[in-house]
DNA sequence: CTTGCATATGCGCATGTGTGAATATACTTC
DNA sequence: GAAGTATATTCACACATGCGCATATGCAAG
């Protein structure tokens, strides 16, 4: 039976928004490489051979990851002749990092002033 | 051959960062799911059965959810009589996301300007 | 202590994801 | 056009991840 968009959940829509969400831009950043790439990108243009050589990657790994970041429209390419240079779309995607980065480094010290290093693992049975 | 830590990449206590960031926040934040039980606990503290009847979902799936979230420390968990309420540990959390959706909501009306729909799927051959 | 309720966990399975090897494509130079 | 350089793509595979089912755990009431 199916029941209303709108359903006793909090918004129809956001839902849907937020499934788009995870599959472009979460998903895109969920990969250290990923993110290396986009702060390489984030103060210059750069080639594909200068990625492999400033992140120790290979060829085949940088333009896969290339891939994934294109497609999802967070990086641009345009050749120079016989090399293809990536630049970064939008500087707020690395806004969004640096806050998640600032989060996480004010947990893992609220965690150790609780003596507790390492992952919250305790379940609250 | 071992070579050393700062060795022509951009920095390499980021690459450890990023890499404790993805492990932790990125990896949470890849599901859409979890992005509903986030911005349901935003507004107010929430037990886990409220959660399954607010976002329509299996009290399973939503505990696993749960424990992803609660293992990172976006979360909160305390007990009260029978059940456990959830409480969202760091509004920025919420701030960053929502900073992704305007990044994706702008990407979109820009393809949309330029007259293609869908993911960028050419390749800059 | 037994019953009932709320939540968590272990297991199995289907699916998704990162990676290297090999290969294909585009461009430049000769 | 042939060779060389730079980048992209295909394939296969190991591994991670989300999910449902069944079950375990913790708490309260009787």
């Amino acid at each position: 039976m199916r029941r209303g968009v709108t359903n006793g959940m909090i918004d129809g829509g956001l839902r849907v928004e937020l499934e788009e969400l995870t599959a472009s831009m979460c998903r895109a950043l969920n990969d250290p490489k990923r993110l290396m790439i986009l702060y390489a990108l984030g103060n210059q243009r750069r080639s594909v051979g200068d990625l492999c050589e400033l992140l120790e990657l290979t060829q085949t790994n940088v333009s896969q990851h290339l891939a994934v970041l294109r497609d999802r429209g967070l990086v641009d390419s345009t050749r120079d002749a016989n090399r293809i240079i990536y630049t970064l779309r939008d500087q707020r995607v690395l806004k969004a990092i640096d806050l998640l980065r600032n989060v996480m480094n004010d947990e893992v010290a609220r965690r150790h002033a609780l003596g507790r290093h390492g992952p919250a693992k305790g379940s609250p049975r």
